[in-house]
DNA sequence: GTCGTCACGGTTGAA
DNA sequence: CTTTCAACCGTGACG
């Protein structure tokens, strides 16, 4: 009361001084105050509500009551104004304590006036000194107010004051009467940030809690009266009563903490250079490593240590100007010659889908056509292939979008006007599920990209930043690619997924095609496999491709034959999965590198269903970082010469060659009519063994091919333990950068993956929230249909999994397939949402496109709003990209809470028989947000 | 009923 | 001067 009226007389009207009596008025004579208070009229309310008051005339500046204790017109100066009114707020809050003890039945337990009078001031601690300020004394009262306008401004110190104190007397009036109801009802029409909380106390949201009533706060806890009491008491938030004593346990200060201001700086031009130094020296070098470099060097301190994304971000802006840079001397290439290599297109095709960090990488979901670049350089110094992956980044977060963009490879985004019948759908690579489809639409093959000018390799040579130097380790750049997926939404993908998916299924289920269809396709793709048209289902091992393959193998590092950017004509590692006769698969492409001397990009359109994944971390069999698809892969890279049926159990295998069959029957042309004999061809063909590309690959490490899965946490920056070698060397991801020294446990640097999980790295998904939907999955038709296997039943057979990292749902339609990720409760994330978006938009393809020429990303910065305008690959038909919307913007969208997001693209192949919405993950996703 | 936690909407001030 | 961003705030809901 009294206090409040001080307050608010001080703040708002800023003017007449309490009088000089009343500051001078010490603890013992507390009872006087109040009698004067009382005189006052100030209040109708009684003395047991404390905060109650009569400041409304304050506000309002008209109304009567205006305490006689306050009013005082010949005001001094306003410092001495302030410092009467602390004095007698401080008076105050004696006297409401007092009261408060009295109500409680302490007052004779309660230390003494004088004693609490000083506990109070000591509490406040306005300047660190609290001890030398005194009530008794004005001038140290003065003086901590002016140190105090030093540090905090005085103004808002007292507004925070008043925050607490000034109550509407309407409000008061009904004290605690009000209903709950009416209490919201108050807070939603609160004006001017000031609000009642369900006490009726007035507060200002943002500001702190005013310090007398912290001090209250303390000294009511001291006391012993529980939280609770006080929060009603002082009609505070139980959670802010909590949170101050919280505090005060902890830093021993009730004290808010520093409002506002920025942190200085630490990533000094000085560190910089150094982390970009390092980096230079050692490009494997891990962040963290990095950043104990920079404190064994005394570069930095504890407390001023860049952390861990501080440097990546360092770095990955020194890759993007080097990347720059790369990109400009592209350009000066010649080309033509290029234009005419006949380039297994699908081959290519299959070794971008096959590089593993291309999903991770991914993260923004690209919009149609987007080409993800891959370039495998030979690290020849050190005798490994090392693969770049170019991102393009349509767009996102403003700074990060701006950066990716100037990654892409211009020689992938010029798009040939030249175009390859087959029709290969390049809309972006799907990390670990691939399929092709042969209602493929889009008409972008890689034939276009072979035909663009792949660089150096025409020249029988490596070009220089193309290969070693501009070599940018995958991790690295998956991680960066997670991290982008943070990035701020695109205001252009607003669309509610809920509604989104929903007339996807709509839509969708009706267009599923059926199983004639299907088996029709399948046939037909099979003959034109059997004639080496698609690559998908071509086992049979070109002689030319299977002698470069072993030529590569023998010797990985050594390989120097730009002309052969393909390895292996069929890409055996995809490993497909067909969860159920309907024709309904999951693909899955084993991660492997492969050689190819150049950037290739393409995209595979593919139907699907709803294949639920799920990624298990296990120390043993299966690294968690590598999903069980890819382990499935693993035992066919370990017998490269072993027929399909032989690898696995047969139930796999069926579902291999089902899902396979399935699968590639979408990437041909359905005009082609198909005859037994010739399936039969096919599948006889398809028997033999095409030699896998991973072999091709890091031999250095154990022989095993390199793979990457964006399941994969930051593996290159560092921002926890470096991953352990994966026990299956197979599958394992294995690049010298994996190798870390030293844990970063060592560096302090927490990680949740240390004490559970030994083969995970820092960002490993395995620390989110499980869904326990997995036995529901299990038991979803979609996977237990005729005993076909899934990925997860796989993958739990072959190794224990110890924790679950996430599961991960294909909505797969008839041309499209959106990956859905579960990320803990409720949490969801879809990867390629912009392809769900475009999906949705389909009725309208984008024909604005046919002419267009391709750009790189970094051409269109400039003008537009990174993101906003994709450049439109188009065939050599000009046939337009479709369905994926070139104009889509690009949306790594978080649903809900979501907190990371996968945007890989995943290409979808022909519709399945199933319904859609039988996945269970779909339809928690449907349910409505409660 | 109590209490710790956290999302939320807000404020602040340095950059 | 405005904008951005990261700190903080108290509240209220949740478990």
């Amino acid at each position: 009361m009294a206090t409040d009226i001080l307050n608010v007389q001080v703040k708002k009207e800023s003017m007449e001084p309490p009088s000089e009596d009343k500051v001078e008025e010490t603890a013992p004579d507390i009872a006087q105050i109040v009698d004067k208070e009382n005189i006052g009229e100030t209040n109708s309310c009684d003395n047991d509500t404390v905060t109650s008051n009569n400041n409304t005339e304050d506000k309002n500046g008209d109304k009567p009551g205006t305490p006689i204790m306050v009013i005082s017109p010949e005001g001094g100066n306003t410092a001495e104004q302030l410092q009467r009114m602390i004095q007698q707020q401080y008076l105050v809050n004696l006297l409401q304590f007092q009261q408060s003890m009295l109500q409680q039945g302490q007052v004779n337990q309660a230390p003494s006036l004088q004693v609490q009078h000083q506990t109070l001031l000591n509490a406040l601690d306005f300047t660190g000194k609290s001890g030398e300020t005194s009530p008794d004394s004005t001038q140290n009262v003065a003086g901590a107010v002016k140190e105090r306008k030093q540090n905090r401004s005085i103004e808002g110190e007292i507004g925070s004051d008043n925050d607490s104190l000034v109550f509407d007397d309407e409000v008061y009036s009904n004290g605690e009467e009000l209903t709950d109801k009416q209490k919201s009802e108050r807070i939603r029409h609160s004006v001017g940030g000031r609000n009642i909380n369900q006490y009726g106390r007035e507060f200002t949201n943002g500001r702190p809690l005013p310090d007398h009533l912290r001090v209250q706060i303390l000294q009511l806890a001291l006391q012993g009266i529980r939280p609770c009491e006080i929060s009603r008491q002082l009609q505070v938030s139980h959670g802010c009563v909590s949170k101050i004593l919280n505090r005060y346990r902890k830093t021993g200060s009730i004290n808010p903490g520093q409002i506002g201001g920025s942190k200085p700086k630490v990533t000094t031009p000085d560190v910089v250079s150094r982390v970009r130094q390092y980096k230079m020296e050692n490009p494997q070098m891990f962040a963290w490593e990095i950043r104990q470099k920079l404190l064994a060097d005394g570069i930095c301190q504890e407390k001023n240590i860049p952390s861990i994304s501080s440097i990546n971000r360092i770095i990955r802006d020194k890759a993007i100007l080097q990347r720059r840079s790369f990109d400009g001397s592209l350009k000066d290439c010649d080309t033509t010659d290029m234009d005419d290599l006949p380039l297994d297109t699908e081959r290519i095709q299959r070794y971008m889908i096959s590089i593993p960090n291309l999903t991770g990488n991914n993260m923004t979901p690209s919009t149609e056509g987007t080409i993800i670049p891959v370039q495998v350089s030979l690290d020849t110094a050190q005798g490994v292939l090392v693969p770049t992956v170019n991102m393009i980044r349509q767009q996102y977060s403003p700074p990060i979008a701006h950066q990716q963009t100037s990654q892409v490879s211009p020689t992938l985004m010029r798009t040939s006007p030249k175009q390859s019948p087959s029709s290969i759908v390049i809309q972006g690579i799907g990390n670990d599920a691939i399929k092709t489809n042969e209602n493929a639409q889009h008409v972008f093959t890689v034939e276009d990209l072979s035909r663009q000018k792949f660089v150096s390799e025409n020249n029988g040579h490596l070009q220089p930043g193309v290969g070693t130097s501009q070599t940018v380790d995958i991790g690295e750049l998956a991680v960066e690619g997670m991290k982008c997926s943070s990035s701020p939404k695109s205001d252009l993908n607003r669309h509610n997924l809920h509604s989104v998916i929903s007339h996807l299924i709509t839509t969708q289920t009706a267009a599923i095609m059926k199983e004639d269809d299907i088996a029709a396709q399948q046939l037909q793709y099979q003959n034109e496999a059997a004639q080496g048209q698609s690559s998908e289902t071509i086992i049979e091992i070109d002689p030319e491709i299977n002698d470069a393959v072993s030529n590569i193998t023998k010797n990985p590092g050594t390989v120097s034959n730009p002309l052969s950017p393909i390895v292996s004509k069929d890409f055996s590692p995809i490993v497909q999965r067909k969860f159920s006769s309907e024709g309904l698969s999951i693909i899955s492409s084993p991660q492997t590198y492969t050689v190819a001397s150049d950037k290739i990009g393409s995209t595979v359109p593919v139907t699907i269903n709803i294949a639920p994944y799920q990624f298990e971390s296990s120390s043993k069999d299966n690294s968690p970082q590598i999903s069980p698809a890819l382990s499935s892969s693993h035992s066919m890279e370990k017998h490269p010469q072993t027929s399909p049926q032989s690898v696995g159990s047969n139930a796999r295998n069926k579902s291999r060659h089902r899902s396979r069959d399935s699968s590639s029957s979408g990437s041909m042309s359905p005009t082609t009519n198909r005859t037994k004999s010739v399936e039969k061809k096919a599948v006889s063909r398809s028997n033999v063994v095409p030699a896998p590309p991973a072999a091709v690959t890091y031999d250095k490490y154990a022989g095993t091919p390199t793979m990457y899965d964006y399941t994969l946490p930051d593996r290159g920056l560092g921002t926890g333990p470096a991953p352990t070698p994966r026990p299956q060397s197979g599958n394992s991801v294995k690049s010298h950068s994996w190798h870390c020294p030293q844990s970063p446990a060592q560096l302090s640097i927490p990680s949740p993956a240390l004490s559970d999980r030994s083969g995970t790295s820092p960002l490993d998904l395995s620390s989110a929230p499980i869904k326990e939907s997995r036995r529901e999955i299990l038991k979803s038709p979609a996977l237990s249909d005729k005993g076909s296997l899934s990925v997860t039943e796989e993958n739990s057979e072959k190794s224990t999994p110890q924790k679950v990292l996430y599961e991960k749902n294909m909505l797969i339609f008839s041309e499209n397939e959106v990956e859905i990720i579960s990320v803990g409760n409720n949490k969801w994330v879809v990867r390629n949402e912009s392809q769900l978006l475009s999906m949705t938009h389909k009725g309208k393809p984008d024909g604005q496109t046919e002419t267009q020429t391709n750009k790189r990303p970094s051409d269109d910065e400039s003008g537009s709003p990174v993101g906003l305008k994709i450049p439109k690959l188009t065939n050599g038909n000009s046939t337009p990209m479709m369905g994926h919307g070139a104009n889509t913007v690009n949306s790594s969208v978080p649903l809900t809470n979501g907190n990371m997001i996968f945007s890989a693209n995943v290409s979808v192949d022909s519709p399945a028989g199933r319904d859609p919405k039988s996945c269970p993950v779909l339809q928690n996703m449907l349910k409505p947000k409660t």
